[in-house]
DNA sequence: CCAAAAGTGTTGTTAGTACACCCATGG
DNA sequence: CCATGGGTGTACTAACAACACTTTTGG
């Protein structure tokens, strides 16, 4: 392949806005760099593609490396290819956001990070690059794709109540809900199952766990349930 | 920049799916290809990306070189970097759709084009690369913005009528709509200016003419207007 | 028995859907 | 006067929004 080399050089990244959920709060996984430029900034997680490898395999690869974790719920967004980018020359990155289940799960820091940490998407000020920008759609888009696709149980744990999925739906969209309309349109789509288990050790009346329902989620995330909250 | 040197020799490149409306059919612009690899079978327009240009820069690039048009609704929706995707080598591609006006529009063969031609969407059979699948994933795109913004007006001569804008949408989703529906809906919307002018020379009740209200049209493309039909 | 969160229905309002006839023009 | 597409309203149904009290547990 001769064209690239008489064309200009150049590269191809991809970065990964890693979701996580905690309770209450929506969070990211942010790395200090250890690395020129930006050095001890904090930034996305990202990589160079790699040759033989497809862009999805190198978000797969990056999620991997930090957590662990693979087949994630994993979303190409947006590719960023501004000019004037990177600093150090033509590099062209493509966004994707991934949504983990941060239950039992000690994130470490790969090779190109000094250091790893959960942040929650308000305090996130400002990062290396133009990643605030690409961390900003990736939000935005995270935010759409949950009103009309039922992909918020992906971040949650195994057995979830209906409290905590509501929680999450309120971090992710920044509203709050009302919970009887909530679980009314919950219990419309066919999609969670009632496992007639309760929580034990709370000090108020024990919630009801339920799990989702992989039957009939892989289609309502096909056809895109309307699930407007 | 050396590290892309040391890397693996690779090229970006944007191709662009041109969308035209004639008033029964939404077609796309196609060229034939002139040059290896693929030569004589027809493709999407498309090009290397310059080393001084930003992702959009080229696309707009494209349609301008083939249409002379600028300013035209344009829309990144995805990157396509499967390693097999190019025969001679590794090309990673950014998709966008535009929406052209195509009255009084005609295009031309640019330098890497042999000949070009509007398609029907439903004539599209083969194409070179992947560029079946690119043209799909533009289609799909499209289908969902139109039903959430009210874009469908791009595709419009600045006068219309009701119609026009209902066959448009019909022929987009592929879905027979309802005319009273129709009108109740768009006209529940701010965004289109009653021109208090009618068709001429026509074999029948003549139609009002309408245009797109810019003011309220901005705010609904960023906002969303539902627009579900 | 107190604190804390779980759970549960009804009513009014709004948007969606289905559907059929008369009107204005050119030929 | 005929053919062609333009233009209009109503009734039924489904989804959405607002709202408050009782239940179960641990401490």
């Amino acid at each position: 392949m001769s064209f690239s080399y008489e064309y200009f050089k150049s590269a191809f990244s991809v970065d990964n806005v890693i979701f996580g959920f905690d309770k209450t709060d929506l969070n990211v996984l942010l790395i200090k760099r250890g690395e020129e430029p930006f050095v001890g900034d904090w930034a996305l997680p990202g990589a160079l593609v790699l040759p033989d490898e497809d862009l999805d395999e190198s978000a797969n690869r990056i999620l991997k490396d930090l957590t662990g974790l693979e087949n994630v719920y994993l979303k190409q967004v947006h590719t960023f290819g501004a000019v004037e980018r990177h600093p150090k020359g033509r590099v062209i990155t493509v966004a994707y956001f991934s949504l983990v289940n941060t239950t039992d799960l000690k994130p470490v820091a790969a090779s190109f990070a000094k250091e790893i940490k959960w942040t929650r998407i308000q305090d996130i000020d400002s990062l290396a690059f133009d990643h605030h920008k690409i961390m900003a759609t990736c939000l935005k888009k995270l935010q759409e794709e949950l009103r009309f696709k039922p992909i918020g149980f992906e971040l949650l744990p195994e057995k979830f109540t209906l409290t905590e999925l509501q929680q999450l739906y309120e971090a992710v969209l920044g509203t709050e809900l009302d919970k009887r309309n909530f679980r009314k349109k919950v219990s419309k789509m066919k999609i969670i199952k009632d496992l007639n288990l309760y929580q034990e050790g709370v000090a108020h009346r024990p919630a009801r766990l339920y799990s989702f329902d992989e039957e009939y989620y892989e289609e309502a995330v096909e056809n895109g349930v309307t699930f407007e909250l």
